[in-house]
DNA sequence: AATGATTTTGATAACTAATATCAACTAATT
DNA sequence: AATTAGTTGATATTAGTTATCAAAATCATT
């Protein structure tokens, strides 16, 4: 529920852009901390229809989007046909297990691995700029319960 | 230019399923073959056109899409909104370095990385069911050019 | 080779996630 | 309060892919 550094990040952001701070733009902000880390622009929409069903689903989309050139969010994709936000102010970069049967995504970081695949790259006269590595399978729950 | 080999896999696939071997499956399997190793359903079509024109564009998604559950191709994502085929049979796991200059995928596998990939979940209590590692950026040729 | 049951095909409509359009509206500056 | 420039919501549009369906093709059987 911590808002205020995340509310400053995008009024300073939209002050440099002379952009403007909406009442749209606030509330999604808060909507989108306040939800699990990784949404689609859609499930946010269905969450504000009930609360602010004045707010159409083109300006979440389009938010969402500023949140990213804001550095306040990322975007994701798992292979599901659908763009993903996930929180990225204060967030380091990091990889993810994704569960195939609950959907839930657990956050992790090896700096083994980050060092190997630098390593890798080398290797291949290969010059990194970004990588994502997700490993998909069950999460403890769902592999007990078979 | 070895096609024995995938033809009898998919000869084998069709008679196991009761499903029957076409001319457009035939043609469809050659070109795959014979085309860099990660193409959209698109681009395939678009070169059947000359030689192939009566072949429609429903029928190369279909077939792919058959090639995968024979064991033929395998569907792979690189976050451009295109779901692109590479060959299967007779290639093991691997992941990919994607140039985000000139396209090109390089196939690269590093055992070291697939068991700390391993000890990861382990350490998170997740099964892990398959991976995807993707490496972005540029290759030496596109970084030395600027 | 002809038959017949079943699968496949191509043209096209439909679908879905996301973006573009645009007149009405609103924030921020004067 | 007026002005300017950005923003919004409804909706049309786009793009990749899948569904529909009558006509055509495959293949086992005769």
């Amino acid at each position: 529920m911590v808002l205020h550094k995340e509310e400053e990040v995008l009024t300073t952001y939209l002050k440099n852009k002379n952009l403007k701070l909406t009442n749209q733009r606030r509330v999604i902000l808060k909507l989108f901390l306040n939800t699990e880390i990784h949404v689609t622009a859609e499930e946010l929409y269905e969450k504000l229809k009930h609360t602010h069903p004045e707010i159409g689903i083109a300006t979440v989309y389009r938010t969402l989007k500023l949140f990213c050139d804001a550095g306040l969010a990322l975007e994701v994709q798992f292979g599901d046909g659908f763009t993903r936000y996930e929180h990225h102010y204060g967030h380091g970069h990091h990889d993810h297990l994704v569960c195939e049967k609950c959907g839930k995504y657990i956050e992790v970081i090896d700096e083994r691995i980050e060092k190997l695949q630098q390593s890798l790259a080398e290797q291949n006269n290969f010059h990194i700029l970004r990588h994502r590595m997700e490993l998909y399978g069950l999460c403890k729950d769902c592999f007990c319960k078979k």
